[in-house]
DNA sequence: TTCAGCGTTCCGCATCGTGGGACAGCTTGT
DNA sequence: ACAAGCTGTCCCACGATGCGGAACGCTGAA
């Protein structure tokens, strides 16, 4: 504290942005963010003209302020910063090396899983296919599994409405079966699919919230099946790839 | 032109927005920032602690700093982000027009609470001044109480550092008392005070999540004492604030 | 162990931001 | 057409506030 009683800060940087607090309630004029803020008409007047300098406020064609692209910029910046591919891009070549197998990141769409990303391994001869942007059926995919065993219960309902093609016969596709199915999967924390989707394709994925706190993604390991997953303990390679999961997660939601 | 050869502005809004546009670049700390900004270090140091204070920027594990959620906050306000006072106006006026009497929105302001908006009764003769733009301390409001009552255990403990005044007979100022009034207020959804602010007014409120989720906005009624709540069901009258508090918050945060 | 660099804190000082009030322009009501 | 009321800008005396150099504590590297 550096005077008697005097809080810490910058007083007109506290009022600029309490201004902008103002304005992100809607535009306004000089006299209105007065009102809504306590300071004189002079001050509100002066600080406006000294944001509108920065582009942080702009006066709409009314003449009312309103919050401007300066703030855009900031935001994008902050946004951009935190992209989820970006984020989660290290993430996926460190399990990538960890197994030798492709590592995928998915989102959540509708009753269908989008493929974002896929990493593979360069030395590797035989690999999974390229699913990047190719829409797979949430239900018999395990980034869909994990995605939708941690949504809410009114999300997993509707979901349940859909009908559910058997792709295989080892396709789950019975409601009652895949409710107690997500039960165990939000508990396990990750997804396995033994050749659900496809007859020679093995999967597990495990899911994350992005930066608004919403989980709609996911990461998964793939591989055919006559090597994958071998002999490797799917639950502790389960639990690699949720702890994955919630790096990528922990690094879009510091707090 | 104010003065000769100075520039129409705000030094340490400039300054301010000056580092938030380095840190747009990525993660600095105050040396860094100090060059390349051109400013001292003491400088930096000191617009830093304010922009924290504001939540525009924040320190990330390694103590570097970067873009904060306050500037996320006001990127989601622009990227039309629904106005709290334009969706809150409706719900106040029938709010008011069931029961006579002004109709107020208030916000969380560190420990003072400020009516953004206030509706009255336009037939009414007599009533409550309009309170709009004046900070009043959170502890004797019912909107300071109800908004608090529904954060964080830490920022209660925060809240309830300060020293609060006694402004009528009735007004409660000690902590442990107001930490089980909150628990109280926080099971009713809603907070009544009654003659606590000032002798002769009483008044109702209940808090909701802006489209962040964060919860620092009430809505309240208050109205003369001599009148208000007179017969009225007090329970009955605060749940129908928590009732449209809710209706609100449900739209400013569809799902 | 020593040293360089970082970040915080202090405090004297004077620059800068404040806010009341005047005023011009605009809008609305009669 | 005119008057009243409101908005927003501008002025300026003044003192509160922000400035920045210097000191210092801490940390990490050599």
């Amino acid at each position: 504290m550096w005077y008697a009683g005097r809080m810490a800060g910058v007083q007109s940087v506290e009022r600029a942005f309490g201004i902008l607090r103002a304005l992100s309630l809607g535009p306004a004029g000089v006299t209105d963010l007065s009102d809504r803020t306590g300071l004189p008409k002079s001050t509100v007047s002066r600080l406006l003209s000294a944001l509108e300098e920065q582009k942080a406020v702009d006066q709409n064609t009314e003449g009312a302020y309103e919050l401007g692209v300066g703030i855009a910029e900031l935001g994008t910046a902050l946004r951009g910063g935190q992209s989820v591919v970006e984020v989660a891009r290290p993430h996926m070549v460190e399990l990538m090396e960890l197994t030798g197998e492709a590592v995928g990141l998915n989102r959540l769409d509708g009753d269908q899983v989008r493929t974002l990303l896929q990493v593979d391994d360069p030395s590797s001869s035989v690999v999974v296919r390229d699913w990047t942007g190719v829409p797979t059926p949430a239900h018999a995919v395990p980034a869909g599994l994990a995605i939708l065993a941690n949504s809410s219960r009114a999300a997993q309902r509707n979901f349940l409405q859909n009908e559910f093609d058997e792709l295989t016969e080892n396709t789950m596709t019975d409601p009652a079966m895949l409710l107690l199915r997500f039960e165990q999967i939000r508990t396990d924390g990750f997804a396995w699919v033994i050749e659900e989707f496809t007859e020679d394709i093995s999967s597990v994925a495990a899911a994350f919230a992005d930066a608004n706190g919403r989980i709609q993604f996911a990461i998964h390991i793939h591989g055919p099946s006559f090597r994958f997953p071998g002999d490797v303990d799917r639950e502790e390679l389960g639990n690699r790839v949720a702890a994955t999961a919630q790096r990528i997660e922990a690094q879009l939601n510091p707090d």
